[in-house]
DNA sequence: GTCTATACCGCGATAGAC
DNA sequence: GTCTATCGCGGTATAGAC
């Protein structure tokens, strides 16, 4: 107990990136003030600022976090030899990382216009590095002979939008349970690549 | 020639329209002043107000004709018997249909969050109504044992998902042409349906 | 039909008290 | 560490001249 742990300076800074976080993805970047940000948190404007240099880091940070833990967990998978299972590994994989994070995904794809110049290529260049994981693995594929792909980037292309895509009708507790989503979009892809 | 044809009223309109269409795609509804449309059109912010009762129904109006010219067209198509020819030509539709109007397509699916809450309803509606119209191409060759499917409504999502995303990042004057961007990706719907 | 001028408000960010 | 107060700016929308 060498230091008071329930100190606000503490807590403050997380609250305010979790509010920012759950307002930008219910409102928009562009639409939410710092004020409504504070109000949320239960501090005023003016108090933000000891924890971000302004709005557009607050931006950046979630982006570069969110894009950051992604990389690192599918970093993180066993390694697969075999080609398929790859695959199956890499589908299961993106729709349960994307759907346990609904917002941080959803600020992915729609902020990207509103971050500045700098902020934008290096966000940009950690989802081509995610996607290129991708292409590797159909490319392994192709080059086994166990996928049938006329293009592996437009297949990349292809997969990843329709595995996102579920982030955007999931809801836990409804209809499906998210792994019998998974198995349904498993056997799509995996027939969609003929293998 | 009962009337004046060049009259600015009949043309300032629609340059508005596009102008706010662009603006929009671009930098997203929230970030754009009306001060900037009208600096984009060659007039003062005032006088947009001829044109239409304030900044939500440009955006409404917008995404409601995109929509319903996208409904329009579709129910155009030449009807076709067999449930694969059927697949095919709502896939070739749709990539053909969403590129040709990428800054609509955009528009309708990010700036949805700023509809207020009658307008949202209406475009949702709409929305709807397309997404059934491929269900029910799925569900009739799924009837017909043409194509494996365990939920038509999930493959509704995945291939609406899958060919939207085309629109992210085919460029005109790439490396490839969108008849064989089509040619692709109906592959790989076609087998994905099991067909 | 479009202009200028302006009302009124809320923005991001900072300064200085406590 | 958070507050109150405030600066300077730009937002939507309107009024009234031309």
């Amino acid at each position: 107990m060498a230091r008071k742990k329930n100190s606000s300076a503490e807590v403050t800074g997380p609250r305010i990136r979790s509010a920012a976080q759950r307002l930008f993805a219910r409102h928009g970047y562009a639409a939410v003030s710092m004020r409504q940000i504070a109000a949320e948190v239960g501090v005023q404007a003016g108090a933000l600022y000891m924890y971000t240099p302004d709005k557009q880091s607050l931006l950046y940070d979630m982006m570069h976090d969110h894009l950051q833990a992604l990389l690192d967990s599918h970093a993180a998978l066993p390694e697969c030899a075999d080609p398929v299972a790859r695959l199956e590994q890499f589908t299961r994989f993106h729709i349960r990382f994307h759907n346990a994070r609904s917002d941080a995904v959803f600020i992915a794809y729609m902020e990207l216009r509103n971050l500045d110049e700098g902020n934008f290529k290096r966000i940009e260049a950690m989802r081509r590095d995610y996607e290129a994981r991708l292409q590797a693995v159909l490319e392994h594929g192709r080059a086994a002979g166990v996928f049938q792909l006329p293009d592996t980037k437009l297949a990349t292309f292809a997969v990843i939008a329709m595995l996102t895509g579920v982030t955007t009708w999931y809801r836990e507790g409804g209809r499906l349970s998210l792994s019998h989503v998974e198995d349904v979009y498993w056997n799509m892809v995996r027939k969609a690549v003929g293998a």
